[in-house]
DNA sequence: AAAACGAGACGAGACGATCCGTCTTGACAG
DNA sequence: CTGTCAAGACGGATCGTCTCGTCTCGTTTT
């Protein structure tokens, strides 16, 4: 149930014989009240207060089932991702290079979607600081897409495209790392450009070939 | 003089005709007690007022210099790096990829000390939600490193060990970036072997060769 | 089957605590 | 004089806890 993220389950809510019912409807709208209030006024004025009165909710609602505003957050984020069905597979044309730009290039415009950049924000602030909810964002949000990043560069691997004793975890993180830290650093512009020659660079090597 | 970071110089502290003493026994009590609190309390209970006790200072010495908490943590930061002589430029023993794994697996150890674990995690966060803080961040802190950097691969690039149409840029993030996300979003073990392994990978490319 | 009971969750908000950023005071220094 | 300093009072915001009275239901009793 949610993610609590570092709560023993003791009694389970759902499971007892006494009663206990949770209110699905005041679930919903906290989460969402959570991701609008961080998108308008920024991560450091989101308050639980604030959540509380955008959802028509008692703080004691909000305090009972989450333990901390990031949990609430990651919760928001779960709800969004398990929206639509979002594990469609990468492409894979056959061509790599050409697909991983793309994927690539996806991420970037995700990355400079207003919508999206101020509730990332926040949701990094609180990963920073807080390795139980860090563990629960890799378990829970970034591992299925880390997973579908694999089963791609698995195919190339198998097709010779990529070097056979590579370590996909490392491969990975040199494609997305350096957009990823641009994005939370503001090191440099984080143009599709940019994404093509992470692409290119980190396929053929720093080397001369 | 400070970073500031964000105001426009105006009268800077330091021209007028008048009068106009800064005390610099209070700056150094209030950077060095923000960097020691952040470290003890951690981030989320940083507090001006604490920071402004600890440092036997009136609130107002602190309002009167810095306009947030994350530019005195900036600041905090740019003493501490301004302390030793530390541009001592990178080694540079023609086998770039020792050279390499020797400065990665030095940051490695730098993102593992517990003593810079907390501050660094409060300066990114600050980073991550002010733009202004972050081009002071790429300019005073993040850039001299950068330009350090720049100059052993230039180096590498002459000896014919790097493809000459790289983008150095690029070449940085690929190899720091990894390590700086595994770092920030704790996504993985973050060991000498692991730097090891970046360096390789990234040099090599991720093709067959 | 219908009525009564009881366990929790719910919305609302009072409460003391903390910290915010501003403002005032009186001492002191150039 | 003028501007900084340490100290701290001040009103406002938010924290997390706690207490109300209401409600929704599963269980038990009739």
């Amino acid at each position: 149930m949610t993610a609590q993220h570092g709560t023993a389950p003791g009694t389970a809510p759902g499971t007892a014989h006494g009663t206990r019912r949770r209110s699905e409807a005041s679930r919903r709208a906290i989460l969402t009240a959570a991701f609008e209030l961080v998108g308008e006024v920024g991560y450091a004025k989101l308050s639980i207060e604030g959540i509380a009165a955008r959802a028509g909710v008692g703080k004691q609602t909000i305090y009972r089932w989450w333990p901390s505003k990031g949990a609430v957050l990651f919760d928001a984020f779960l709800m969004l991702s398990e929206g639509p069905d979002d594990s469609p597979a990468l492409p894979d044309t056959g061509d790599l290079e050409a697909d991983l730009k793309a994927v690539l290039r996806a991420t970037v415009a995700e990355l400079n979607d207003p919508r999206y950049d101020e509730p990332m924000r926040a949701l990094n602030t609180e990963i920073l600081h807080d390795p139980a909810l860090a563990a629960a964002y890799a378990e829970r949000l970034d591992g299925p897409m880390k997973e579908l990043k694999k089963q791609r560069l698995r195919s190339a691997q198998r097709a010779g495209q990529l070097s056979g004793d590579l370590d996909l975890d490392v491969a990975i993180e040199m494609l997305w790392g350096p957009l990823l830290n641009r994005w939370l650093q503001r090191s440099g512009p984080l143009t599709p450009e940019y994404a093509d020659t992470v692409v290119e660079t980190a396929l053929n090597g720093l080397r001369p070939r």
